[in-house]
DNA sequence: CATGAATGAGGATTCATTCAT
DNA sequence: CATGAATGAATCCTCATTCAT
C-alpha cells in the first residue's frame, strides 16, 4: 500500500526531473531549437522514456506554462479576496504578485506571453491550451473587478474594468518580453526591479482619480 | 550608365519583391515555420533564386525588421524636433507615432519584440543585428531626452529618462504582443486602437508631476 | 498435485485471455499497426506480462491463427469420413464448412491467407509455421481426395485432385479477402452469406460430369 | 521549347524509375518491413529526393496499384465492347484479360487485392484511394453487365450481374493471392496458369444455363 | 508471477542550402 | 540571371523488448 504511494511519488518526481531539464534547456534554445534529445541527454535519460511521461515536445513545453500561471492566480486571488485592502492597495498588490511571478520563472513567462503567437503549437492537447487561457482569463477578471470597483467607489477614473486589465496585463508581458531581451544584451544588471515598480507606479497614478 | 543603373534597380525591385513575400510568410507561420519554399512558392520564384539576394533565411527576416525600425525612428525624430510641441505634446506625439507603427507593419513588430530572445538566429550578420539595436536605442533616447526635459521644466515627475523609455516601450510591445493574441482569439473586433489610446493616458497622466 | 493441475488451469486460461485481447487487436488494426501495448491496455495488463506466455509478437499472432485453421481441419474431416455422403453431397458439405469457420473468425481467417506473403513474418518459430502449413496441406488433401473418388465414380469431370483443392480454397480465399474489404465499404449488409453460396454453387455446377 | 519537354520527360522518368525500384522493394520486403532509404539505396538516391516525387511512403505504394488496375479496366473494356462476341466468348475473355493483368505486375496484384484490409494506410490521399476504388468497379460493373446480357439470353443461369462479378473478382483475387504464396513455398512451378484456366472453366460450366 | 520503467534501434519526414545547366 | 534537381543532416517519435523489484 505504501508501496503504491512511493510508485507514485517517484513518477510524479521523474515528470518534475524532466521539467526541470526542459525548462533549461528551452530557456537556452527557444522552443524550435531545443531538441528532445537535448533534454535527454541532459537527464541522462533516453528521449522514449520522455515520451512515456509527456506525449511529444509541445506538450512537455506547454506543461511548463501552468505552473507559473498557477502561481500568478493563486495569490492574484489572494489580493482579490483580501478584505481589509483599499482598492489602491490591492492595484499594488497585483503589482507585487505579477512581480513575484516573474521572478517564480521568468523565463517561462517570457514563453507564455509568445506562447499564443506561433501558430506551430497546434499538436498541444486542447484541454491543455484552453487551461492555459481560462488561466488567463481568470486573472484578468479578478483585475478588471478591482478596477470596477474603484470606480464605482470615485478612486480610479472612468474606464472599462476589462481594458483596465488588459492594460496591466500588456504593460506586465512588454516588460517581460522586452527586460528579458535587454537582460541578454547586459547581464550584470537587474534592470528589472526598479522599471517594474516604476511602470506601475505611473499607472497607478495614472488610473487614480 | 543607364543600362547598369536600371540593373541596379531592378536588383532592388527584386529584392523589395522578395521581402514582400516573405513578409507576408512569416506572419502567418512565424520564424521558424515558415519555409525558405513557401516564400519562393509566393513568388513563383525558385528557392535558389532567394540566395542570390539573401545570404540565408535569417538574413532575410532581419532585413524585414529594418523597415518598421526605420519608420519608427524617423517619426520620433519628427516628433522629438518639433520646435512648437510642449513636452507633454511630444509625449502624446509618440504614443500616436508609436500606434502608427504598429499600423506599418503589426506582425513584423511583434517579430521584433521577439527577436533576441531566440538564441538561434545566430547566423545573422552581426552588422544588421547591430543595426537593429542601434535604430532601437535611438528611439529610446530620443523618448528619454523628451522625459528628462519634462522633469527639468517641472512637468514630469522625477524619474530617469531611459527607465521612462523603457517603460514605454514596453508599453508599446506589450501591447503589441497580448493584443496580437487576441486578435488571434477573437479576429472580429479592433481591440488595439482605444486599449492603446486608454493605455498611454495612463501612463501620460501618471508622468505627469 | 491438484495445485499443480490449478496452476496450470490458470496458466492456460491467462494464455487464452490474452489470444483473446490479441485477436481484437490484430482484427481491428492489422499486425503492424496493432502494439504489444494495444493488447495489454485491453487486458489491463503489463505488456511485460504478455511475453511470459508468448516469445515474441509474431509467435503470438501466429498462434491465433491455429485454431480457426484446427476447426477447419475437424469440420473438413468429419464431412470427408461420413460414410453415408455422396461425394456432391460432400462437396457441398466443404461448402458448408468454409462458411462456417468463416464465422467462426472471419478476421484470423483473412489473416491466415494474407500470412505467407509477408516475408517479415521470420521471427516465427518454424515449429509452428510447419503446423500451419501441415494443417492447410491436409484439409486440401482431403478435398483433393473427395474430388478424385468423385471422378472416378464418373461423377465429376476429368481434372487433378489438388488442382480442385487449390480452386476451392482460392475461392474460398477470395471471397473472404475481398467480401471482408466489401464489408469496410460498406457495413450494414451481410453479403457473404448469398455470394458464397451462389459462387459455390457455380463450382459446384462446374465440377459436375 | 524542346528544353521544356526534355525536362518534362525527365522528370516522368525519374518518377518512374522510383515507382520501379519501390515496387521490387515492396515486393520483396512488402509495405511495412520496407523503408524508404531501402528504395532511395536501390536509386543511389537519397531518401529526400523521393518525397519530391511522392507525398509519403503510402502514396508512393498506392501509386504502384494504379498501373495494373488500368491494365485490367482497359482490356476488359475492350472484350465487353466487342460486338462479335457471344457472352460466353465474352466471359472467357474476361478469364483471359484477368490471367494477363496478374502477369503484367503479379506482386502488385496481390498488394491491390490486400490494399483496402489495412487500416493503417490512412495517410493515403483521398483521390488516390478513390480511384483505384473507382477502377475496381468500373471492372466489376462490366462483367456484371455481361452475365446480365447473358441471363437475358437465356445462356446463363439466373443470378445477379453484380453477385456474379463480386465471385469471378473473388476468384480472381483467391487465385492471384493464393498461389503467390504457394508460388514461394515452392518457386520453380508455374501453378498458376493450368490452376488458373480450371478454376474459370469450372466456373463458366457452373453459370451455363 | 506480475510489472513499471526504461530504452536501443530505427524510420518517416523536413528543409535550408548547393550546384550544374 | 534563374533555376530545377538533389541532398545531408537533423529531429520527432514509435515500439518491441528487457530487467530489477
Amino acid at each position: 500500500m505504501g508501496i503504491k504511494e512511493r510508485r507514485e511519488r517517484e513518477k510524479t518526481a521523474r515528470r518534475k526531473q524532466i521539467q526541470d531539464a526542459a525548462r533549461q534547456v528551452f530557456m537556452n534554445k527557444g522552443f524550435y531549437s531545443a531538441t528532445m534529445e537535448d533534454i535527454a541527454n541532459k537527464l541522462e535519460l533516453s528521449p522514449a522514456t520522455i515520451y512515456k511521461y509527456f506525449k511529444n515536445k509541445e506538450e512537455l513545453f506547454a506543461s511548463l506554462m501552468i505552473s507559473p500561471l498557477k502561481y500568478l492566480l493563486e495569490h492574484t486571488k489572494k489580493v482579490h479576496d483580501e478584505d481589509n485592502l483599499s482598492v489602491e492597495d490591492k492595484m499594488r498588490g497585483i503589482k507585487a504578485v505579477m512581480y513575484q511571478t516573474f521572478q517564480y520563472d521568468p523565463l517561462m513567462l517570457r514563453n507564455i506571453f509568445y506562447f499564443q503567437l506561433e501558430n506551430t503549437l497546434s499538436s498541444i492537447s486542447p484541454e491543455l491550451l484552453t487551461r492555459i487561457n481560462d488561466v488567463t482569463k481568470q486573472v484578468m477578471n479578478l483585475i478588471a473587478e478591482i478596477y470596477e470597483k474603484g470606480v464605482k467607489q470615485g478612486v480610479f477614473v472612468q474606464a472599462d474594468g476589462m481594458a483596465c486589465a488588459d492594460i496591466f496585463w500588456s504593460m506586465f508581458a512588454g516588460l517581460v518580453v522586452y527586460e528579458e531581451a535587454k537582460k541578454k544584451l547586459n547581464p550584470k544588471k537587474d534592470f528589472l526591479k526598479p522599471t517594474f515598480e516604476t511602470a506601475f507606479d505611473f499607472l497607478l497614478r495614472g488610473i487614480k482619480a
